[in-house]
DNA sequence: AGATTAGCTATGATAATCATAGTAACAAGC
DNA sequence: GCTTGTTACTATGATTATCATAGCTAATCT
């Protein structure tokens, strides 16, 4: 037997992930409702993205039990998308990706795009994962974001 | 002007890190070589990637100096992929696609698909960002993982 | 009545990805 | 000295995804 067997990797907790964040627009889409949106045209307007590939990627984060689709009003009846638990989780994944980028890909003498402040205790948590100032860790509802001017 | 404008996310950084890293291809590549593998074929066996997929992928990442291609003998002349400073950081993001998937993704009964030791002070971390025994943040080179029975 | 809003769907062109095969440069065995 | 194997890819033609653009539906607003 000259080749090698492929080894098993559909167990893989990182294949899994991608299968379900791995995309661009999918990840824009989590940032978006990450910062409050919930609205179709406001994805739309804010990633870029074609209505039909926002339509697919809403589908599949739904299918995927990331979002929740619900109707916010109904007449006319209009939908918008939240975060269940399981998609407040992949705050960390984002958080990560952006702590990530801020170190490695800003611009010499950029500040940060966004500063993130502890509610708890009001430090600033520049790119740290536990706050600088009490040690918690911090995850999804525990920061609250300015956007730098 | 009927028409919002488009807000400027160019220089948003998860937008940046999906630039990068917001692909299946690119994550499975990343997942195998912080798996300690750096090699054309390894790549292709455990992702399961065409050739030129992985090709590309791999160019992409070397334009990034995420990795870097370097020869490892010379006649005949070989080259093998390892990760830079700057790619190396990119563990925080996988590792938080892992807890992710084995918190949220995980079939029931199922034990952790790796389960990581801290190597300074031998606690199992479970699913934490920071070591329960010691509380250290944890990043690349910190943790030993060893893959479940 | 006509315009506007929100959340999409439809269409045809373009670009990415796929499976499969092949290449270049050597090494090892018979 | 010729076949077989190894490694890191590239080439080709078919299939699939994504793109820009337009339109649709049901309702409200003027």
């Amino acid at each position: 037997m000259p080749r090698r067997t492929i080894i098993d990797t559909s167990h893989c907790p990182v294949a899994k992930s991608a299968d379900v964040i791995g995309d661009r627009w999918t990840m824009l889409i989590l940032r978006e409702m990450f910062f409050g949106r919930s609205r179709f045209d406001d994805f739309q307007l804010n990633t870029g993205a074609t209505p039909q590939m926002l339509a697919d990627r809403l589908r599949q984060l739904t299918d995927h039990e990331v979002i929740a689709r619900e109707p916010y009003q109904h007449r006319p009846l209009r939908y918008q998308y939240a975060l269940t638990d399981k998609g407040k989780d992949l705050f960390s994944v984002l958080y990560a990706m952006r702590n990530w980028a801020e170190r490695w890909c800003r611009d010499e003498g950029t500040p940060l795009a966004i500063r993130y402040i502890h509610r708890r205790c009001g430090s600033d948590v520049g790119l740290q994962t536990t706050c600088p100032g009490c040690g918690e860790e911090l995850g999804y509802g525990d920061l609250k974001g300015t956007v730098s001017a």
